[in-house]
DNA sequence: CGCGTTATTAACAGTTCTGTTATTAACACG
DNA sequence: CGTGTTAATAACAGAACTGTTAATAACGCG
């Protein structure tokens, strides 16, 4: 076999980034065989290093998609006019989680490990959270009262937004098997926006 | 060079255990070289071999050293008597992290695999936490209010207790070179009070 | 139709890691 | 003193993984 009949580079690219992202999320970047990701996207090793010179560019092309989306999202909440407030900011990032859970796994690797392999693709996203911040900080009471500093309100947030996605034991355990339903996105939806209206 | 004179077995032993946790710690289970260990350790990496096997059972020797202070806590607060608290355990559980972040650092690296190479060791820690979990949901008011159901205020504590320690660039920004004075600690942890009294 | 190009494979080369073994210096103890 | 044991090293063996190359089948086009 060699090329066959019904050849399609693009989609040859796509499957491998699909899997690649897959795997990426899975695993993280140092627990991901190359060979694990052609046998998931249906085609030899060699073929991504065809695609993709390196595992590392490989890497950043997974990252770079995802961050993309989230960029465009920005992006568009901002160009449709009206002020960006950190309440929109954090639950449409939800649902673009939601919509992209494997976004989100990534993230956590990165944020385990603290290394700036994807700093660059990134950038721009951190960027914008930061921008964001500044929102947040602002719509904060000063001087702020107890347990109210505007960065601790950040991190718990974050937390808030980012948690329900872990692989934990305890998660599982509690939401059972399959906690991604839609139902489940409009409650946990719903308790971020509790959790803001408390805190902001 | 073969045996110095000052050989200590015990001293050697705990050396290697506290590089091992370092290295976990930092680059999580597949990103960390066992060479890696062997030269923080100050030793040939032949030696981890000869005091663990392997570089699972040292993984596992590690997680089984941080995950045994954490379960020796919960035994000291519920011998004191009184009813432990979810309150008790949150605040409690936030200061042994503080004293060992290692530990939480790790656990992070196995939230975002969901893998159970170490299930075995963390199994009495996470029953404890289910326990306490018991207690924190009947502390919850019940038929649940909008955005209050207690999985997800499990959730969302479970991340305001970890995220402080992301190596994330975002939280990095906020609160600049080291945020791990005992300054910091007092501020999050009053932090994670208010959070409970709002949530709980 | 012939020829260059492209997509793909299979096999191989090189590197990097883990784990093993032979060797050795100090110690313990009869 | 001498012999067995222990703590450590250095060098090596083997496995696993990434990346490269030669071959090749289909396609596009003059």
């Amino acid at each position: 076999m060699a090329r066959p009949k019904d050849a399609n580079p693009e989609r040859t690219r796509a499957n491998i980034l699909d899997a690649a992202e897959e795997e990426f999320a899975d695993q993280g970047f140092h627990g991901t065989r190359m060979v694990a990701i052609a046998k998931r996207a249906g085609v030899t090793h060699g073929l991504l290093h065809y695609y993709f010179d390196s595992k590392d560019r490989l890497y950043e092309e997974v990252v770079a998609r995802l961050f993309g989306r989230h960029q465009q999202l920005f992006e568009r909440l901002i160009s449709e006019g009206n002020r960006l407030t950190a309440r929109d900011l954090v639950l449409e990032s939800f649902d673009l989680f939601w919509a992209h859970p494997n976004q989100v796994r990534i993230m956590l690797w990165e944020m385990a490990s603290g290394d700036d392999r994807v700093e660059r693709s990134m950038k721009t996203f951190y960027h914008t959270m930061s921008g964001a911040l500044t929102g947040l900080t602002a719509d904060a009471p000063s001087p702020p009262e107890q347990g109210r500093d505007p960065r601790d309100v950040y991190v718990s947030i974050l937390g808030a937004l980012v948690v329900y996605f872990f692989r934990d034991p305890t998660i599982k355990q509690l939401f059972g098997a399959n906690r991604f339903t839609d139902e489940d996105r409009k409650r946990r939806r719903a308790h971020i926006g509790a959790l803001l209206d408390l805190l902001l």
